[in-house]
Order: C-alpha cells, then sequence, then structure tokens
DNA sequence: TATTGTTATACTCTATAACTATA
DNA sequence: TATAGTTATAGAGTATAACAATA
C-alpha cells in the first residue's frame, strides 16, 4: 500500500471534478439522442469487436441478457444490426452491425468531436500542446 | 468560425474517449449506490449553492419540477435534506442541506478519490506532475 | 390571472424468475 | 442435465397533464 502525499490527494480530487463535468458536457452535446446510451454503447462495441453473441454483448456492457435481448431488438428494429442463427449451434445468435448502425456511430462521433474541436481551439496553442501529452495518460489511468 | 487542423481533430477525439472512459469508471466506483446520480447531484448542488427551492433545483439539474418533487421527498425521508416553508411566499418551499447530507457528500468524494488516488500513485512522477499542469485545463474546457 | 409546488398517470430502462429450444 | 436466448413481470426514475394553494 503505497503512501499518498498530499499532493496526491489535491490531485485527484481537481482532476475527478475537472473530468466529471468535461464528461457531462460531451454527454449533452448528444441531447437530440435517438438511441439510449446503452443502445449506442451497444453498437460501439460491435464496431470494436466484430461479430458478438447477445450474451456477449451483455458481458461487454455489464447488463443482464434479458436486457440485452431487448437493446438488440431494439437496434435490429431501426435498422442498425442483424441478428443471424449461428451455422452450427442452434441455440446461438450472432449479432453484428448494418452499414446503417456504422453510419449513426460516425455522425455520432462527427457531432460531439465538432463541439470539443470549437473549445479546444479557445485554448493558446501551449495548452493544446499540454492536453496532447496528457490525453495518452488520462486513457492509461482509465484502463488501469 | 476558426480553422480546425487535422491535429485538433486527433486531439480531440483522443481526449473525449479517454475523458468519457475515466468518467465511466470514477463513476463504477460507487456501486453500492444507496442514491441515485440525481439524488447525489442535487445534495452537491445545496452543498454549493446554500438553501434552494424545488423549483431551483430541478432547474440546476436539468428535471422537470415533479421529479424533484420526488427526489427531494426521497432525500427528506432519508435525512439528508430538510424541507421547510418559505418565510413570507406562503407557495414556496425551501430546500436545506442537514448535517446527515454533508456528511453522506464527504464520504462519497473520499471513496472515489481513495479510488483515483491509488491509480495515480501508479503513474510515473513525471506524469502526475503532467496531471498537475492539466487538470485545471481540462476544467475550463468543462466550464467553456 | 400567474406562479409554485404537488398528485395522478404513463413511459423507458433494467432487473429477476420462469420458460423454450438445442447440445 | 447444461447452456443460450427469450418471455413474463416488477421496480426505479423521469416525463406530461391536471390540480391545489397562494400571490
Amino acid at each position: 500500500m503505497p503512501t499518498l502525499t498530499a499532493a496526491d490527494a489535491a490531485l485527484s480530487g481537481a482532476l475527478r471534478l475537472s473530468v466529471m463535468r468535461l464528461a457531462r458536457r460531451l454527454r449533452a452535446q448528444r441531447s437530440d439522442a435517438t438511441l439510449s446510451l446503452t443502445q449506442l454503447s451497444t453498437l460501439a462495441t460491435l464496431e470494436r469487436h466484430g461479430t458478438l453473441r447477445p450474451g456477449e454483448l451483455a458481458a461487454h456492457e455489464k447488463v443482464q441478457p434479458p436486457s440485452m435481448t431487448r437493446v438488440v431488438a431494439a437496434l435490429e428494429a431501426q435498422g442498425f444490426v442483424e441478428r443471424r442463427p449461428h451455422l452450427t449451434d442452434g441455440r446461438q445468435v450472432v449479432v453484428s452491425l448494418t452499414e446503417r448502425g456504422r453510419a449513426l456511430l460516425r455522425e455520432d462521433r462527427r457531432r460531439r468531436d465538432a463541439w470539443l474541436s470549437l473549445r479546444l481551439h479557445e485554448l493558446s496553442a501551449a495548452d493544446r500542446a499540454l492536453l496532447r501529452t496528457a490525453a495518452p495518460v488520462l486513457e492509461r489511468l482509465a484502463r488501469s
């Protein structure tokens, strides 16, 4: 158990507040949401991992299998994913992104990035450079 | 309208992902949640702004007044806030934090900071120093 | 008549439990 | 008998609409 200094405590408090606030602003950029956060996140997981079964999706998204059944049904009804029977195991189903689902993900990201890009441009060049070095560290924190 | 360079686009994409992921991890630290996020956020708003009326709280938390009625009722039932009639305007009600509510906020922050502090300690001293300079920039972004 | 807050009711999201089909 | 997925049902959270009390 490492010793935590006062500077560490101050840093974690400051970092926690600013990260949570910035995340809230980013989330607010999709106020015209046509999909729930879980639905959108499920699409992103499919984009990243390719075809998955409902049970695997449920595990990824940390929801129970019956909830994922409904999420996938809603996404399928809107044409963002396809459900197909497994080739050899009749119990299983495989879910994959459609081109329409891919397009939705692109559009969603574009809109959020547009907001953030404008705000970044209001910073000084030095601050932007600082964030460029800090972003990978934040990413490592998020994965740890 | 400023011109956005490719470097800006790359930065905003990287920053958005890492901030959202880190925020998700921080949020997950309160899995034993006894209060909903809106209830907790309402307590924090009261701590920051002092006594407020239900309508003002609803505006702050971006929920409709009837929803705030229920949030305040739940918080009052658990002893985290007090509801009192306004001194001169009989239509109004004022809501304020109790000492118990204040203690809950302190405990909630302590637990989240503990998780983050440990992760920060796994970084190099240089990376921690980097984050110390980056945190205020992130905070400014969140407020802009 | 306007404003503040509440009650009544409905919808969305997710959960647990029970069920069906296949291995 | 075990596994994958679905259906049935319930609970939490929030919304809109209607109402009550006061200004």
